[in-house]
This record gives C-alpha cells, structure tokens and sequence, in this order.
DNA sequence: GACAGGAACGAACGATCGTACTATAAAGTG
DNA sequence: CACTTTATAGTACGATCGTTCGTTCCTGTC
C-alpha cells in the first residue's frame, strides 16, 4: 500500500480495512500514525538488505559482486512484489523537505545504501578491476542515478528499454574506471 | 507550497489561508482539486521552459547549447525559488502507480523534457562534436539520472558537492559520446 | 439608471482523518 | 485458581478534507 500511495498518504482507517482489523486495534500496535510510517520504512529497508545485498555476498567480491547487487537492486521491486515501486526512494521525494522523524529515517536509509556500495566498489578496486585512484563516492554517484532513472523510465514512462539502457549505462560506468588492459 | 509538500498534500483550505482568501473563493476558480493540481503542474512545466530551456537557445547549437541546459537545470530550483525542489519530479514519483488525469500531464512533461533534450544531443551529433552512431535516447537517459541523483544528493542527503559531482559525470557523458580527436 | 458578469465570501454538508477512552476476551504467569 | 498482560473491538471526539449553495460587492455595458 505504501509501494502505491506513499508512505505520506498511509490512512490508518484504509488500513484497518484492508487487514479486517479495526482502527482503534490496528492502530493501538503502533500509538502514532507517524510510528507506524517508521515501521513501514524500517521493514522495506529489510526487505531490500534480505532480497538485493545479502544473496550478492556469495558472489566472489569485485566487479562480479558489484553486477549482482546492480541486476538485483534493479528488480527487487518486482522480487518484493512492491506494485508500486520502491517505498524509499519514493519517501526519499516525499519527505525531502519536510524535517522529521521520518525525513531522518530515509536519509539514513539511504546513507546506508551508499556505504555499503561505496565498500563494493572499493572491493573492486582492490581487486585491481578499477583503477585505484577511482572517485568512489562519485561511482556510487552515478549508480545511483541509474537506479533512479530507470525507475522513473519503467514506471511512469512505461520505457521497456529501461532496464537494458541501465545496463548500458553501468558498464560505460566500469569502463570508465576500470584498468585498462596492457597496452603497448 | 507544493514544491515542499507535494502536489497530492495540497490543501484548500490551507492555501486559501496562506493567500488570504476564502476557501470557496479560491475553489471557484479551478472547480475541483485535481484542476487547481493540473494547473500546478502546468505553471510549473511552463516556468521550467521559460527558465531552463528558453535561455539556453541563444546558445550555439551543440554542447555549448546542452552544457547550457545541464547547468540551467541543475538550479533552476533555485532559480525559481522553488524551496522544496522540482514540482514535476516529485509528482513523477508520487503518482507513478496511480492512473489518471495527474499521471498522465507529469508523463507528458517528463517526456516533452526528454525529447527537448534528444533534439539537443542529436544537433550535437550533426554539429560533428559528438559520434555520428551516439545512442540519444540512451545519451537522455543517463543525463536524466544524473539530474535525478543531483537533487537527491542535495535535498536529502545534503551533499555539498552533488553540484559537481553532477558536472563531472556529465563530462563522462559526453567525453564517451564525443568523437575522437585525431589519433595516429 | 437598469442590468449582467465575475469575483469573493460565509456557512454548512458529509466524509474521513488521527487519536483517546473504555470494554472484552484470550493468553500467559505465579 | 487469581492475576497481569496483550490483542482486538467499539465508540466517540475534534479537526480537516473537498464541495455546494446562496449572497454580496465590484465593474462594466447598454
């Protein structure tokens, strides 16, 4: 329901509802409407950890590692079953510039994103598949950008490309910063 | 007011408290709340062309013309006095998933933007500056997340380098396209 | 001076919002 | 068994929501 609507526009009556609950019950589990869109966030920002991190772990770290993370953060909405697209992200547009509880729990949501792909990328680099003076802040820049983009393409502009021009733009990303091959 | 609430928060009665007027005063001028939100949309799509795009066309055509839109969008923003960032962004996230008459002007303008755009780029292709084989859509695309990450960096996440980060990946962007110097 | 049009207003509507109280039934604990 | 805790329900509250209606006031026009 969040996926569709937002995390703004949760309504406890609809709610209630939909879990054939009642109001007063369903809203006694959370004591504020404002608690209950904090759960709402901390239980998507699981989700996504179980369903794009933690299975591309087991991949071998560097560049093959880094890919499975991108191909699953990609679909992890369709994986989750999240018709409307990624709560997060989404709240990350909602709550921008409204301070608060819930403005601080996206920005460290997504804080913590960033980290863990700045430590991927860095892994990469370690490898020697990129080069070691790469801008890691500024790959995980422009990941980031890909992500949003394609989410916007699929979504609303109903590109069916989308997913293939993220790729493309992730692999022009690692060339850019990869070793380049023995030359001359 | 929508820029920092959102167009789907917007109130009535609050914004007629906010310009001094009555609510049934102002509700007569558009009829319905979705007509005084397409109208916000369509004030804010018409002041992004005036700001943005209108300005960079007394450039010469090609990157010097593109270069010239990337920086306008990058804060226009700021430009417009627009505290809560992009109108049309935030609405393109927020009514993704929900089909109807708002979904369909935020589709519209996103991609009345990306064809302004593609038409930029591909005169870029015919000036000679970049590759005659350049995938424009593709080239629109990433531009697109790089904007999108840009505001993100800024707003949420308080990055006071997203401005050049910004820059630099479009640099990238372009340095990939552009046709190469002669060589041997 | 009569009249028309438009803009704004005040009051009220039914609906829904989040929240607060109290009650009931089940489950757990000594 | 007595007792506390927990989950759910019921009811009601004040506030706000979008919307409607009738009225007033100003501005032209004939």
């Amino acid at each position: 329901m969040a996926s569709c609507i937002g995390v703004g526009s949760l309504s406890i009556g609809v709610l209630a509802e939909r879990t054939h609950m009642s109001k007063s019950g369903l809203f006694a589990h959370f004591g504020s409407k404002e608690e209950l869109q904090l759960a709402v966030l901390r239980e998507s920002q699981q989700r996504f950890a179980e369903t794009v991190i933690r299975p591309a772990l087991r991949q071998a770290r560097g560049l093959v590692r880094l890919r499975t993370i991108v191909v699953n953060w990609l679909d992890w909405t369709n994986t989750c079953n999240l018709p409307g697209g990624c709560v997060i992200n989404a709240a990350a547009a909602e709550f921008d510039d409204q301070p608060g509880p819930l403005r601080d729990e996206v920005r460290n949501a997504l804080q913590a994103l960033r980290r863990t792909l700045g430590e991927t990328v860095a892994k990469a680099v370690a490898t020697g598949e990129l080069r070691a003076d790469t801008d890691i802040e500024q790959f995980v820049f422009e990941l980031s950008g890909i992500y949003q983009v394609t989410q916007q393409s699929r979504r609303l502009l109903n590109d069916p490309d989308a997913d293939r021009r993220a790729l493309v733009a992730f692999d022009r990303l690692v060339r850019d910063y990869a070793v380049l091959p023995d030359k001359e």
